[in-house]
DNA sequence: TATTGTTATACTCTATAACTATA
DNA sequence: TATAGTTATAGAGTATAACAATA
């Protein structure tokens, strides 16, 4: 068969030839996505919370009174399904919905005292696993080097 | 409130300032492998074919003859996962289970001569996928770098 | 008419436990 | 006893349609 480096012919070996899936763009990050996901809920299971629930921790922290919809396309999340997770970190008195002086439709978004304290807290653990991140890329230049691939590939 | 990037503070204006998960790791990896497999999904839907499936087919194709596990395994699928995915690639008469003769347990994966067909086929349209990754990447080095800082985060 | 938040629904992907038949 | 394949099930994540309240 072949790859996407070059061609490549039938192989049975001992251990099995991946080089197929190896070489590929699409393959390659969707596993390195996984483990890295795997990985951080790993790290966050104490905080019980997932990188979905964390991100919208983190843009109400830095965009206080922003309706739901905004806060929700900005992660690429679905207004639909922004709702059961908001409705979880609510629960948790963790943020809370204000109703909108301009407009009754929608929803203002805030951090609760506790939740300030809580985004503070796991901050920091964040802070040490893109860290950790930063490390197994190489450095601070590889790091940027790696974000700034990601992003012309989302383009 | 701060990103990875450096300090920060609050921000209120008319976009959103998405710079604290813009600048993670975790978080552009995340929007990235998701939008490339939309984007994948999109330009093999009239294949009928997810990325998973596609990787059962090419690791089949380099490697005739191994058992479920193996490939299951290479593809980083639990084997649970595995069974319904081989069976709609089987029931497309796509690949064949063929009884192991050494080892009466498992099942020896193989294409059928359709599958072989199919393969070919489809691994056309992969590669100018993937062509298209190395475009907006920038070109053969880019690819082999972002390539190189997928594998060393995965460590 | 269009938008905000919401509910309901469905489909994919992933994770775990337990079963059977073989080894 | 361990392994290969299978079944069942449950949890995330994601997608679409439709509704009420409001613009």
């Amino acid at each position: 068969m072949m790859n996407f480096a070059g061609t490549l012919e039938p192989v049975h070996r001992q251990s099995l030839d991946a080089s197929s899936i190896d070489g590929s763009v699409i393959f390659q990050i969707r596993r390195t996505q996984s483990l890295l996901a795997r990985r951080f809920n790993s790290r966050f299971s104490s905080f019980e919370l997932r990188p979905g629930e964390y991100g919208i921790l983190l843009l109400i922290a830095t965009n206080p009174g922003r309706k739901q919809t905004e806060i929700a396309e900005a992660l690429g999340v679905q207004r639909a399904n922004f709702v059961p997770l908001i409705n979880a970190l609510e629960r948790r008195q963790l943020t809370e919905r204000r109703p909108s002086s301009q407009d009754r439709r929608s929803n203002a978004l805030y951090l609760t005292p506790f939740g300030e304290d809580f985004v503070e807290e796991i901050y920091r653990a964040a802070s040490s696993f893109e860290a950790e991140c930063t490390a197994r890329l190489g450095g601070k230049k590889a790091r940027e080097a790696f974000l700034a691939l990601l992003a012309r590939l989302a383009i």
